[in-house]
DNA sequence: ACCTATTGATAAAT
DNA sequence: TATTTATCAATAGGT
């Protein structure tokens, strides 16, 4: 790959050897770390450079794990699977969680109608009929809430209309004492007291019937 | 590589995560050579699958020798592994990115319209209207995939009708040769010559006028 | 380190 | 499983 074929054998020029091996010590980590993905296997590489440099990879948390299995099943020949299933989601470690987080990412900005040009139609399709359920449950969701407010207004209003039924009631009864009193002061203490309750208690809520 | 961009996760399906798997393994396997071959390095890696079959390569003679200077080497070893990036901070990164990923996946949930309890309605509202302008992005981006294929469709189709054109040409020309090597043979040699060319070239393609 | 022409790897189909 | 093919990915060489 590159400008040119390249011949499998050393690399004569040593700048350009370094160079070439640091390249593809990086591409070898990459794949190795998407089939450990991938196909859900563990894999451990361990490199020496020309110069006795060590550089080693692993799937797992640490090398040994993998080393030690390695041992393990030198010795004991075939007798695998009963004690590794519990190694499963050893490590989830950044690397996992950051590949997750672009893969969310992704997904996201496909929701909100963004980057939509990888997709096929197959795709585009699915997710269309994604969002539209989505935005059906949404609405029955919305509606339910403001139906809910709605009740909860309602309730508060019947609550206020009766409180002013019973201020009303208070201030009748107020009146009737006053009126009582009136036969003692010709003037009377409240002129217009019959206007008191600016509007009917019926009026003191605005309706609150929406066409639901 | 391949058909498609593929998503660095596990592969679901088993026949394919197996394919997969016995693809890039030999993939890898061939880099691990390349890599020691061009730049006179010592490799070794080990591969387990997820039922626990090993699969080793060396480029020694014997990945003895290759553990055994591992073992030698001690720990001076440069970590190329999946852990390099912040090694002070990592744990901190962990937990940031795990928070990062459960907000993403509960904003996915609630984009596909789930989990919508803990809305109230302003919040369901801006959904509503994301989601609502999401679908008309996807939507016009379905019409505009369909239609190129639709574009591609014709241009195919009216090729194959040029080439039933040209065929339907060379069929007239042989009938013509035909018709004049008659004056030698009374017997006609295609007696329903004026029917082999089965229906009219404009037939032989199905109408792709679609109503678009 | 970054760029890009080119080769290489490989997913899906067969 | 092996082969083929359309595509995406890695990277050699240059800057």
């Amino acid at each position: 790959m590159g400008r040119g074929r390249v011949q499998l054998k050393q690399i004569e020029n040593k700048t350009s050897r370094q160079v070439t091996f640091s390249k593809r010590r990086s591409g070898l980590r990459k794949k190795a770390h998407e089939i450990s993905v991938l196909c859900d296997a563990q894999v451990a590489f361990i490199v020496f450079n020309n110069k006795g440099k060590l550089f080693e990879f692993s799937s797992e948390s640490s090398m040994k794990i993998i080393l030690e299995r390695y041992e393990r099943h030198g010795h004991e020949a075939q007798i695998d699977g009963a004690n590794i299933e519990s190694q499963g989601n050893w490590s989830l470690d950044c690397f996992k969680l950051n590949n997750k987080v672009e893969v969310l990412e992704r997904n996201l900005r496909n929701y909100v109608g963004h980057d939509l040009d990888p997709l096929n139609l197959r795709e585009l399709q699915s997710l269309e009929q994604q969002l539209d359920m989505a935005l059906k449950r949404i609405r029955t969701k919305k509606n339910q809430v403001i139906n809910e407010s709605i009740s909860e207004l309602q309730k508060k209003a019947r609550l206020l209309h009766d409180q002013n039924n019973n201020v009303a009631n208070k201030i009748k009864e107020q009146e009737k004492i006053v009126g009582e009193n009136q036969q003692c002061w010709p003037q009377t203490l409240y002129p217009n007291s019959s206007t008191f309750n600016l509007c009917s208690p019926q009026r003191l809520v605005p309706s609150l019937t929406l066409g639901l």
